[in-house]
DNA sequence: CTGAAAGCGCTTACAG
DNA sequence: CTGAAAGCGCTTACAG
């Protein structure tokens, strides 16, 4: 007669209207041990007659396993964020794992929920926001859990890091221009110290400057449609021998108000030709037709998976415990780099 | 020496590195029970040195209280979804409970995603998608777990729902379409049986009959863009006598799709008054400058949160057990409505 | 096939 | 201020 959760029933209330040891109710809802098939049913209908199903808690605590992962996000504002959320969702869901998420209004927090994250002792933690610190980082490694990084560094030798190959990206922007005889480039860019903005600038810029070119950067700290816009504007005011006749957007939402923003004062792709980062739906429609990058989300989710089973974690909570290197599909590879995919459409490329 | 997690350490093990009881290692991490401030510190440092923090499972166990909500939410597609799942974390982290997501790929899921919830004894639960069967929101509020839909019924009388006045936006869309004077309306419905779409048309037609006028409808199972664009085809295959002067999309996806159909062919406002719904952020972009309602998110959230904290589960993890009947702030009403805000832009109503 | 008992890692009265 | 003990609700050897 507890007074908390009164209304919550326990194993011991089944049993006793099933008029069977507390350790039976177990069985019949485990599957471990033996036990009468005709008791089982008495003890699912106990359990439905007065309403309990046995505590996840519980069990997790007396297994030693909770079948929990925890996800680091931050605001999903109009972003490609949504969409990796939402995968992770349906994988974390597919491998019977329940998502505890902890939300970082801003980098600074990451660590923090970090460290809340690991009292809930889950079986690894997917972090798509934020920094790692390396300390952080070992302290969870040697806690046994994963640990998987999304489009940044794991910044642990054991950790994972799966990202799309942003400086490749870059390349390939800066190689499709120059094959089109652009020569007067310019990148826009995110902010200082960025990561996957950075290497997609970086991936540009060196391209450019092993054909002798010179790439000029416009960053942007909010990497918005409103920062794109607001980038047309500065380039209209450009004086003609400086106007840039190919330009790389690091992500979409800047490339869509960049047109916006160009929209009846140059002809695209004619006067300048835009590449953007991250294939939004946006970029497909006809006010816009965006030659852009697809990041490779389902490879990435499934490289994601399978270094979390080959972890150890399967389908089923195998045990947790391997010591032995035993990297079998995933050859000790802790940063894998899946490649983007160009979508050529109207703003860039040859359009069949 | 357990074999499984064997890199997690527990109380006991920094209580021997600080020399005190194991109870008191309890005591500094959770400042109930008196402790010296310098035994205190010593066990801190003991804990820091171990790597040890408490085990939120074991706690929540004992305590009876896991600070958990769960949250059903599903495919985070092109759509207000993201936005209220991002509110949402944010106000679950802000008020510190830890959100645990149940992914729902179809609505028939929900149910069982919902029983599932219940095994973790949460706080309560949040819907974000699918429907809630009268059987499970009884045994859900049975258990002392509150219970909120959002943007759908609760289907129980404890249950709560906050949801953007459906009825009402269509009405005012209708509204406004006659105050321009226009007579031939057509709406862009969602699929048959579906909530919030079926209740914004209702609304509109009733609004219509009002006026004498009638409203035809045409029903999408998808509400994409894809869709509108569809329906606009239909529309400019239509005999001129049919053709509408007034479109109300019930979603703005589907009024995003239509314009661009519609683009070249028609000319909006003039020939076609155009009002979505959502104002998804595409709504204020340059090619579209789509008049739309905006639903009331932070609104529905205040409410939302006003609710859960009247519920007994205050900041700070209050007492679960409030059988008086105080619903102090927040009246007794378990269906809040919230007025969306209509978004004037071109495609309908005076621009200023 | 079934039950009594130990134990998971904590928190919290209850004594000192 | 501190410690020994009980107990949270389960699962799992271990005996019968």
């Amino acid at each position: 007669m507890s007074r908390r959760k009164s209304g919550t029933a326990t194993s011991h209330d089944v049993a006793r209207v099933a008029n069977v040891s507390q350790a039976l109710v177990s069985r019949a809802f485990t599957g471990n041990g033996r036990i009468a098939p005709e008791t089982r049913e008495r003890i699912l209908k106990a359990a439905e007659q007065v309403g309990w199903q046995p505590n996840a808690l519980a069990r997790s605590m007396v297994t030693g396993d909770a079948p929990l992962v925890a996800v680091i996000t931050t605001r999903l504002n109009f972003d490609w964020r949504a969409q990796v959320l939402s995968r992770l969702l349906k994988a974390i869901q597919e491998w019977h794992l329940k998502p505890l998420l902890f939300y970082a209004e801003s980098d600074a927090e990451v660590d923090r929920l970090l460290e809340e994250a690991l009292s809930w002792r889950a079986r690894g933690v997917i972090v798509t926001a934020g920094v790692v610190r390396e300390n952080r980082a070992a302290a969870i490694i040697e806690k046994g859990q994963f640990l998987v990084a999304l489009n940044r560094p794991a910044n642990h030798e054991k950790g994972f890091s799966v990202a799309t190959d942003n400086p490749l990206g870059g390349r390939m922007a800066a190689g499709l221009f120059l094959e089109e005889g652009r020569r007067r480039l310019l990148v826009l860019g995110g902010p200082q110290g960025s990561w996957a903005p950075s290497l997609r600038a970086e991936g540009f810029s060196e391209a450019a400057r092993e054909a002798g070119l010179h790439a000029a950067i416009w960053n942007n700290d909010a990497m918005s449609t409103e920062a794109g816009r607001a980038c047309a504007e500065r380039l209209l005011a450009l004086p003609g021998s400086e106007q840039p006749d190919a330009v790389f957007a690091t992500n979409d939402a800047m490339a869509l108000g960049f047109l916006d923003g160009l929209r009846g004062h140059r002809s695209i792709p004619d006067d300048i030709a835009l590449i953007g980062f991250d294939n939004l739906p946006a970029a497909d429609w006809p006010p816009y037709r965006l030659t852009t990058f697809e990041q490779p989300l389902e490879e990435m989710m499934r490289r994601l998976i399978a270094h979390v089973d080959v972890h150890g974690d399967g389908h089923l909570g195998g045990q947790t415990d391997d010591q032995q290197p035993q990297e079998e599909s995933e050859p000790r590879a802790r940063l894998i780099h899946c490649k983007p995919k160009l979508i050529t459409r109207m703003t860039a490329g040859k359009t069949e």
